[in-house]
DNA sequence: AAGAGGATTGAA
DNA sequence: TCAATCCTCTTG
């Protein structure tokens, strides 16, 4: 099965956001088939970083599609993120859960959990599970030039996606940007359950 | 120099 | 329901 090329990130980024659900995120001996991701779109979204950060507009601008952008948050875990630019609407996706496939082990030493629903269903927690850290922002997951071992494989299967709204945010807290598969054990939150901001 | 806020998680 | 924990950005 092939890997996806930069060409994958050079479209519109809800159109991305959905697609790369059913992909398998391949990780240093590790990966998983993504069953959940959340859209930001670089314009017009209060929630994106871009709105926020200019540290995050320069990134926008400097890294090429398919460009991890990973951060800090709450003090407490990494985040892992997709680079989308050059086709329509350009942003980025939050990759925020996984069916694990490989490296299971080394999953659930990382992470010190043993159900395999407990390993990535949450974008800290796949992070952790894969060992995707601040050194890894920024590394190139489309194309040529990838860390070794790492990239994203075409759709093994498709999947069934559903739409709903994103998880967790204040900002835009009602654009249905989420993209999961609903009938995946591994998700974060199940389609339908995500709690309105206070 | 200091403070506010944040794309989360797991335990109480 | 709540604490852990720290980075980025803004304000003084």
């Amino acid at each position: 099965m092939a890997f996806l090329g930069s060409d994958f990130f050079e479209r519109d980024v809800l159109v991305v956001a959905r697609d790369l659900v059913g992909t398998e995120l391949v990780w240093q001996g590790c990966s998983g088939v993504i069953v959940e991701t959340e859209a930001y779109a670089a314009e017009g979204d209060p929630a994106c970083h871009t709105a926020s950060r200019p540290s995050a507009r320069d990134f926008m601008q400097r890294q090429a599609p398919g460009a991890a952008y990973v951060y800090f948050n709450y003090g407490m875990y990494w985040l892992f993120n997709l680079l989308v630019k050059g086709g329509g609407r350009e942003g980025l996706i939050l990759v925020r859960a996984l069916e694990p496939r490989r490296g299971v082990a080394a999953m659930r030493e990382r992470r010190g959990r043993d159900r395999l629903e407990d390993l990535c269903s949450g974008p800290g927690k796949l992070a952790m599970a894969l060992g995707i850290a601040g050194a890894h922002h920024g590394a190139a997951l489309a194309g040529h030039g990838r860390p070794a071992g790492c990239g994203l494989r075409e759709a093994p299967a498709a999947l069934i996606v559903a739409a709903d709204v994103r998880v967790g945010i204040r900002q835009a807290a009602e654009y249905p940007w989420r993209f999961l598969a609903p009938d995946s054990p591994h998700v974060s939150v199940p389609l339908g359950r995500v709690r309105p901001p206070r």
